[in-house]
DNA sequence: AAAAGTTTAAAGTCTACACAAAATGGAATT
DNA sequence: AATTCCATTTTGTGTAGACTTTAAACTTTT
């Protein structure tokens, strides 16, 4: 089947299966042979057989169960994977010149607001921290951030004329958890002046709050110049 | 450590080296030890260590490369989920109860622009399907979608008064491959009149084209209520 | 019947070992 | 100095076999 060895892959396998569900052949539902019988079928142990199964369901093509078996998932409840890139890496893949501009560097209180998203005390200290992407000059994302300052003290003494609010945060305190969210919203006053757009257009807007160990990092509103679209295949 | 078993799973692997790399002692961009070593450290044999690294570097931890070896990603280029359910999962998951409706279902000759979009033969056949998705009566979703008549001939005898296309889709041709796209787009007239908005107002967009082993199959714009958001963690 | 307990089939994971494939870093050559 | 070549290291994947865990299916008891 394969020139370069004769053994079966996990890999060979999973073509395999995935074109029998795709033919028709085991249809949504059924129940597939168990690991034993695949590895004798296809002539390797169970222990490919499982990896092959493993990763298939993983993806979202089966669903697997003790005693019970393998089965065909009848609604392929595929998830989409989008990749998010730092916004430097998004401006050069599309071919321009990342240019990175602070507005403005605020430390101060935490709105009301903020403190119910966040779950802060009242009057916790934050940093509020506004800047621009460029594409070459043409704007590409305006962000909007608040970071909570007890939770990185550091960042009273970042430069935020020099680097980013996220690269900063990403080299200090990586491997946080996030809650992203997307969104339509309107182009206020500012966010219209910053985007060269419109009052009123619409703007396509990403929400990511952060936190560390359970405690709340940072909340930033991305902004994304007119004719964005965040895109994946799967 | 774990107290069931006295073995060190790939799982315990994991947690610990996601703990090294979170409290600093593995920095960005450092190298790793490499397999062997590690299955000494922690007593158990290379495939497990190997099972750990392997499902770290997937989950976008670590990059991993032969000869190189194993090192922390400086830039966690980690990827967002996004699990795209059936509309009907959705709102039943929103403690809504699902209701649809079919606005037209017209066959004819596919637009210029579809053409382009999915690279057809000028004036091949296409089914053009408009529907509605409610929440008890408040409008949720409104499709607007292409099917390619040629791909999937079955669709003729379709009934999409009783079933919403893209249901009906996922049974018939499970398994095809799909670019997804997410924008904000501006509500026109017939868009603000099925959703019950200002026209102008801006509208979460999403957009799929779906392939069936290199065939085109179907485009669809699905335009999503006031207030909506797509959201998720990791 | 309904509930509780038991058997058992299937996937889940681990060990121990082997060979393959890639790619790095240095050596040899031009 | 640049290029080509090669040895070596590290991950990638396979085999063979064992034990574990889950939960479905059956059996017994209430």
């Amino acid at each position: 089947m394969t020139q370069p060895n004769e053994t079966t892959s996990y890999r060979d396998i999973k073509e395999t299966v995935l074109a029998r569900i795709r033919s028709g052949e085991w249809q949504p539902d059924s129940l597939l042979p168990n690991e034993q019988d695949l590895a004798l079928e296809f002539s390797c142990t169970r222990t490919t057989v499982n990896r092959a199964m493993r990763e298939l369901a993983d993806e979202g093509f089966l669903e697997r169960r003790r005693k019970a078996g393998t089965r065909v998932l009848s609604a392929p409840q595929r998830q989409a994977r989008f990749t998010i890139p730092m916004v430097r890496d998004e401006v050069e893949a599309f071919g321009g010149i990342y240019r990175y501009a602070l507005v403005s560097s605020v430390a101060g209180h935490a709105p009301d607001w903020l403190c119910a998203r966040l779950a802060l005390k009242p009057d916790q200290h934050v940093m509020h921290v506004r800047c621009m992407h460029f594409n070459g000059n043409t704007p590409f994302q305006y962000e909007d951030r608040w970071i909570v300052i007890d939770s990185v003290p550091q960042v009273v003494n970042a430069d935020f004329a020099s680097i980013g609010p996220n690269e900063w945060l990403v080299q200090t305190v990586p491997f946080t958890n996030v809650e992203l969210s997307f969104l339509a919203s309107r182009a206020d006053d500012s966010v219209a002046a910053f985007l060269d757009l419109p009052i009123g257009e619409p703007v396509f807007t990403g929400e990511r709050i952060t936190w560390l160990e359970g405690q709340p990092v940072t909340f930033a509103k991305m902004y994304f110049a007119a004719g964005y679209r965040m895109t994946t295949q799967f």
